[in-house]
DNA sequence: ATTCATCATAAGTCGGACATAGGACACAGG
DNA sequence: CCTGTGTCCTATGTCCGACTTATGATGAAT
C-alpha cells in the first residue's frame, strides 16, 4: 500500500445535486428557512444556482423522500414541519438489505418497547390507561372467540403496543418503535398465530395484563422483571429457521 | 368539515419516481436484488419500464441518498451492502425542523445506552472488556491532566460507550445507538463541560466506573439500578433552555 | 352569495443531447 | 515479464427545452 504524498489533497468535487441540498438545508439551519416556508420555483432556484432545473429537482425529491420538503404541484415546495412518516424510510431499507438481522431485529424490538414502556409509565394519565385497558378487553374477547381469532386477536395486539408507544408522549420514541414494530410484523404474527393455536393464549394474555397492571401501578422495576422473564422470552425462543 | 362519503375511495395515483422506487425495493424484498447486484443501466431501466430517464434518475436519487443504492460513474448503479452512513441525514434533517425535541432526543438517548448495555452484559468477552476498562482509565487520565482537560475526557467518553455499543454485537443496534449518539454530540458536551469545569468531574468518573463495574459483574438490576438513578439524571437535569 | 368557467402557476413527465469518469484492453518500452 | 500509457467504451452526471396536468385564484354568470 503505497502511502499518497500529504501534499496532495483529494479533490473529488461534490455534485451538483449534493450542493444544492447544501445550499437548501444551510438555510434551514440558519433559519432562513423556517418550516412552512415556500421555496423558489425550481426554474427560479435552477436559474439563481445557474445549474440545469433536472438537477434542482433531483435535489427536492431527495430532500422530499426524507420528509423535509413537501411539493405541491401548481403550488410549489415547502419546508415541512415536524416529522414526516417518511423519516422512517431509510431505516426500512437498512433492515431489508441486511440478511440475518432477525435476532437483531428481535433484540432491537425488546430495546425499543422497554424504553417505550418506561417512558409511559412515567407519563401517561388516566383516560390513556383506559383506552389500553379497553385493549387489552379486545384482546380477550378476540382469544375467547374461538375459531379464528388470531387475526383479531394480533391487531388488538398491535393497537395495544401502539397505544403504550404514545403513552410514552415521545415522537421520537413512537416513531421508532412503530418502525420497529412494522419490521417485526411478521415475525410476530408467526409467533402469536403458533401460541394461540397451541393453546397457550392464556399464558400470551397473562403477560399483557401483567404488562398493564405494572403500568397501572407505575412500577418500574416490576416492568422490568416482566418484560425480562416473561414478555420477550416467548418470542425469543421460538424464532425460524435461521 | 365535510365528510366525504365513505364509498368515495382516494384514488390519488402514486407518481411515476414512487412506483419506479417500488419496483426496486420490491425486487429487494423478493431477493431478486441483494446487496451488490448491479441493476439494469438508466436508459435500460427506463425503456423496461416505458418511463423517461430523468424520472428512473430520480428514483435512483432518492434511494442513494437513502444509502439503499450505490451510483459509480462509468459502472453502474449497484445494490449496497450493509448500513451506510447516511441514514443518518434523515434524522438529522428531522432534528433541524423539529424545535423542541431536546427532551425527546435525551429521552431516545437514555432507551437506546439503556438497551445496549443490557445487550452489552449478556455478550461482551474479555478482550472487549478489558478495552474498555482501558477507556476508562484513559477518561480518568484526561481528567486528572488538569486544564483543558474537557476535550480530552469527551473524547474519550464517547469511545467508552462506542466500546459498550460494539459489545452488544447487534449491528442494529449499535447503529441506532451511534446515530443518537451523533445527534446528541453538542448537548452531552455541553453537559460534561458544564461538570468538569464544575469540580464535579468526580461524579462523571463515579458514574462510569460504577457501569463498567455492573457490567464485569454482568449484574443486569444493578445496572438498572445505576442507570435509572445517577447516570442520565445530571443530564437530565441540567438540560439548557426550554 | 354561490357556482361555475377560465387562466396562470408550478410541479410532473418526457426525450434527447453532450460531458466526463472509470474500467478494460491492447500495446509499446523498460 | 510487467509496467505504464493511450484508446475506446460504458454508464452516470448534467443540461436543455418542451409538453402535461393538478390546483389555487380570478372573475363572470346564476
Amino acid at each position: 500500500m503505497k502511502q499518497a504524498p500529504s501534499y496532495l489533497k483529494n479533490l473529488k468535487q461534490e455534485s451538483v445535486v449534493q450542493s444544492v441540498i447544501n445550499v437548501l438545508t444551510d438555510a434551514m439551519r440558519n433559519k432562513e428557512l423556517k418550516p412552512g416556508d415556500k421555496i423558489p420555483p425550481e426554474p427560479e432556484l435552477a436559474a439563481s444556482l445557474g445549474i440545469a432545473r433536472s438537477s434542482v429537482r433531483e435535489a427536492i425529491k431527495i430532500l422530499t423522500y426524507l420528509g423535509v420538503l413537501e411539493s405541491k404541484r401548481s403550488e410549489g415546495t415547502f419546508v415541512c414541519s415536524g416529522f414526516k412518516e417518511s423519516m422512517i424510510d431509510p431505516m426500512v431499507y437498512g433492515i431489508i438489505l441486511n440478511q440475518d438481522s432477525f435476532e437483531n431485529l428481535m433484540e432491537l424490538r425488546e430495546m425499543t418497547e422497554t424504553g417505550i414502556m418506561r417512558l409511559a409509565i412515567l407519563k401517561y394519565d388516566k383516560a390513556e390507561m383506559r383506552t389500553l385497558e379497553g385493549l387489552l378487553e379486545d384482546m380477550r374477547a378476540a382469544l375467547d372467540s374461538g375459531e379464528e381469532s388470531v387475526d383479531a386477536f394480533f391487531r388488538a395486539d398491535n393497537a395495544f403496543h401502539d397505544q403504550i408507544s404514545q403513552m410514552g408522549k415521545n415522537p421520537l420514541a413512537d416513531k421508532i418503535g412503530r418502525v420497529v414494530r412494522t419490521l417485526t410484523y411478521a415475525m410476530r404474527y408467526e409467533t402469536v398465530s403458533a401460541m394461540i393455536r397451541g393453546g397457550r393464549g392464556g399464558e400470551l394474555m397473562d403477560a399483557h395484563e401483567k404488562l398493564c397492571g405494572a403500568l397501572k401501578n407505575r412500577d418500574l422495576s416490576q416492568l422490568e422483571k416482566i418484560v425480562r422473564d416473561s414478555y420477550f422470552g416467548e418470542a425469543l425462543q421460538s424464532k425460524p429457521e435461521k
